[in-house]
DNA sequence: ATATTATTCAAGTAATCGCTTAAAGGATTG
DNA sequence: CAATCCTTTAAGCGATTACTTGAATAATAT
């Protein structure tokens, strides 16, 4: 019975031992964007290909993540929405209730940026009004993106402002609220003279809020 | 750069390294039913109170739990109500995505009982055709407890039967989902002839819905 | 079949965790 | 202020974790 209840609480935390590594949370946030396999992970997060496989199988056995097999290469996803939305929730509480999380968002971010809702970026986009720009890697963009979005990679974006359409406010948006890139490319993009605000979110919100992604370019 | 990101994923892992024991979620558990003190808290989940006081410590460095000194004692409460949140999407999601979870709850709590939602057991507490049963050690119902409720402690619960007002339906909860006092009163008190019914969650989530709670009796 | 590519597994090591026992702090009581 | 009660901290030890390196497995290509 006591044994039943400890190996239940146990279950629990297991779960949660899936989430407790910096690492862990990096290749979550990955798998957020969209499914990926193995040796893109790695190199995405700049860490050896075995640690990266290590640290997949502690998400898998905590019920995490979910793989599949294509050919030779295995990708793997989050077992489902709600992990986002755990994840969500971990990332929330942990900038509410703790300071050196604050400290550390702060310094990673930088300074606030203007930001738009999903609601309010939908109805500038019917309108036509306002440039749309994904600066996540490139990969990401292809595994799912919001519709209409110009992808621009971060590295790339100083290089590239020029294509963006004259006359219009700009949008930025990553992979998420603790996420630098759109914080980067706004201001990357006011230096270059236009008024541009980030999406105060990221694409998996934007995905799980059940709006329409697309796929590829 | 990338070590303040660093900084900041290490700091979202140190709040689910929070979560990440079987004994921190039990803890976790008694402070959703109310604030406590070290050495109740330790007598009741049966672990030395250095080694409790230990685990709340690594509690309150991951922002989840506050602690405050009264007299010679120091009360701990959970930092806020979204931890309660946070451990209860930690936990459906665990039961969701693990089979290991499934088979402990299974095996913990039991085949399942007759459930009554909340609504459906504030609409009938109005019409006043129940009885509510607090089957908590009386401790945790001092704490806090739905009005109206009787406190009968699982292990006096057997002998106590005949208190309960004939001809009305019981319901009976406890801490919550994945507690198992309530089944096993529903069991007792079925046993005894009378028709009974658990209330689907506890009193953590009683309280978080907004709905008013006793203190003491 | 052999080689190649991608992933997982195994062994080793330093660091961390969870628990116990014992000592130290803090606050109240006599 | 000494005695007491409650809590925290420290030290020690076995178990677990994170990372590295190197070997094993799986599927595909030559």
């Amino acid at each position: 019975m006591t044994a039943a209840k400890e190996r239940l609480n146990d279950g629990f935390a297991r779960v949660a031992q899936g989430l407790a590594s910096g690492r862990r949370i990096e290749l979550l946030d990955q798998l957020a964007q969209g499914e990926r396999p193995v040796d893109e992970i790695a190199e995405t997060l700049e860490m050896t290909i075995a640690n990266c496989s290590q640290h997949l199988q502690v998400l898998r056995r905590a019920g995490l993540v979910a793989a599949r097999r294509e050919g030779n290469r295995v990708w793997y996803r989050l077992a489902s929405e709600s992990v986002a939305d755990l994840l969500e929730m971990l990332r929330n509480v942990a900038f509410d209730r703790s300071a050196e999380v604050r400290a550390a968002a702060e310094a990673y971010l930088g300074g606030p940026v203007e930001e738009v809702g999903r609601d309010e970026l939908v109805a500038r986009l019917e309108r036509g009004d306002v440039v749309l720009v994904d600066v996540r890697p490139r990969r990401e963009f292809v595994a799912g993106h919001i519709p209409g979005a110009l992808s621009i990679p971060l590295d790339e974006l100083e290089a590239r402002l020029t294509e963006l359409p004259a006359g219009l406010d700009v949008v930025a948006y990553c992979r998420g609220r603790f996420c630098a890139f759109a914080e980067q490319g706004v201001r990357i993009i006011e230096a270059g003279g236009r008024r541009a605000f980030r999406l105060e979110d990221g694409l998996p919100e934007w995905r799980r809020a059940g709006l329409s992604v697309s796929v590829a370019s």
